[in-house]
DNA sequence: ACTGACCAGAATGTCGGACATTATTCTCGG
DNA sequence: CCGAGAATAATGTCCGACATTCTGGTCAGT
C-alpha cells in the first residue's frame, strides 16, 4: 500500500524547503523539545545553509504550527498543550468526516475502488498488527488516501497542517496489540461504507475513529 | 459591534509583516490581479524594505492561501478557480457550523451572551442593510466572534486561512438589498440558536447561511 | 511568414557580512 | 542573598555579490 507522492508541489526555495524538512523531522522525533530555542547560529553549524535561508525555514515551520516565532525573541519548538491537542482532533473530526463522506459519494473510479480494495486487505492483514511501525506506516497513507479521495484538494492541505503536531506523540506513546486491533477494525469499516457508497455511514465512522485517536492522545502523560 | 482585536499574537519580523500587510491589502483590494507576477525589485520601490524581508513577506503571504510561490519564478498572486472557491466553502460551512454548535453548548459568560445580544440588535437594525459596506463590515466581525466563542483557537486561524481568499470577492461583487435582508436574517436566527443553547439547530443554520454564502459566491462571473 | 536555435538581459535563490536593537547573562557593590 | 548596571549574545534588518535559471527577442533556415 503506497500512496503515490502527491506531485511534490514544486515548492519554492529549495534550500529553505530542505532545512524545514531537517528541522521538521527533529522536532517530530523529539531530538528538539517542545519550547526548546532554536539558535540561528548554532542551527546553521549543523544545517548546511545561510542564516537567511534558515530563517526562511522557520517561517515555513510556523505556518505549520510546529514553531513559534517570538518577536526579537527568535524561534521556539511550539508547546503543544493537552488543550490545543484537544482541538487539533476536534478539527481533524470534523474535516476527516467530512472527507470520508466525499469520498464515499464519489467512489467512482475504479482506481479508487482498487486501491481501497488493496487497503482494505491490508489492514486486514494480520502483519499489520505486528508492531507499532507497521501500523504507523500504513495508517498515515491510508487518512492521506481518503482525504485525496474526497477531490477537495484544500481539505489535504488543510489536514495537514492538523495532523503534523500530533504526529510527534507517536514517538511518545506506543499502542499495544489490542488498541491497534481496533484502529486496524475501524479502519475496514470505514473503507466499506466508502466503497458502499454509504456517505452518512462512511463520515460517522471515520469521526468515530478520529475521535477514539483522540482520546488515546489525550492519555499521554508528557503533554503540557 | 466592535470585535477587540484578537491579542495581535506578537507575531516576529515586524518589518516582514507590515510588508505581508501591505501586500495582502493590495491583493483584496484588487490591485493586484490573480495569476499576476510580483517581482522583488518592483516591490521594494513601493515597500520601504529589503529584499530579503520582502520575501520573508511572500513567505508568509503563502501560507496564507493568497500567493503562490514557484520555484525560480517567483511569487505571484494567486488564482482563484470556481472549483478552489466551492472547496473553500465547503469547508467553511464545516468549520463554521461546528464553531456555531460549540458556541452554543459553550454560551455560559454573560459577556458572550451580552456580546450576542448586542449582535443581534445590530443585525435588526435597517441601518445595517443600508449598503454593502456596512453589512460587510458587520459581517465579519460576527463570524469571527461566532468562532472566537466556540473556544477553539487552533479553529479561529485555520478558519482565517479560508476566509481570506474569499474577501477578495467582495470588492467583485456587490450584494443587492434583498440579499443582504436574507443574510441579515439568517446571522439573527443562527445568534438566537447560540443564545438558546440548541447546539444542533446553531450548527444547521449557520451551515446553511455559509452554504447560501457559497452559492452567492460561485455566481460571480470573474472567476477562473 | 513560420519555426527553432541561440543569445543577452532580467529575476530569482543563496550566500556572507554588517550594524542597530533588544534580550540574556554576568558581575559587583550593597 | 539581591538588585543595578555592564558585558555578551542573539535577533531583525539591510546590503551587495554571485550562480542559476527564466524570459524575451534576434536571426538563420525551411
Amino acid at each position: 500500500m503506497k500512496l503515490a507522492t502527491p506531485p511534490p508541489h514544486e515548492t519554492a526555495r529549495k534550500a529553505a524547503v530542505q532545512a524545514a524538512d531537517t528541522i521538521r523531522r527533529w522536532i517530530l522525533e523529539g531530538l528538539l523539545s517542545p519550547g526548546q530555542r532554536l539558535i540561528e547560529a548554532e542551527l546553521i553549524t549543523q544545517i548546511p545553509v545561510s542564516r537567511s535561508t534558515l530563517r526562511e525555514a522557520f517561517l515555513k515551520l510556523e505556518g505549520e504550527g510546529l514553531v513559534e516565532l517570538r518577536h526579537q525573541r527568535g524561534a521556539f519548538v511550539k508547546r503543544l498543550t493537552r488543550a490545543a491537542m484537544s482541538e487539533l482532533f476536534e478539527m481533524r473530526e470534523c474535516l476527516e468526516g467530512y472527507a470520508a463522506g466525499l469520498a464515499a459519494s464519489r467512489v467512482g473510479q475504479g482506481s479508487h475502488r482498487a486501491w481501497l480494495s488493496e487497503a482494505r486487505a491490508v489492514w486486514l492483514d494480520e502483519a499489520v498488527l505486528a508492531n507499532e511501525m507497521t501500523h504507523m506506516e500504513n495508517n498515515v497513507p491510508l487518512h492521506d488516501g481518503i482525504v485525496a479521495m474526497s477531490g477537495n484538494a484544500r481539505l489535504a492541505v488543510a489536514l495537514r497542517q492538523l495532523e503534523l503536531p500530533g504526529y510527534r506523540l507517536q514517538f511518545l506513546r506506543l499502542l499495544d496489540r489490542e488498541q491497534r486491533a481496533v484502529s486496524a477494525r475501524q479502519h475496514v469499516a470505514v473503507i466499506d461504507a466508502i466503497l458502499a457508497g454509504k456517505t452518512a455511514q462512511a463520515e460517522k465512522l471515520m469521526r468515530e475513529h478520529v475521535r477514539r485517536a483522540g482520546c488515546l492522545a489525550l492519555d499521554i502523560p508528557g503533554l503540557g
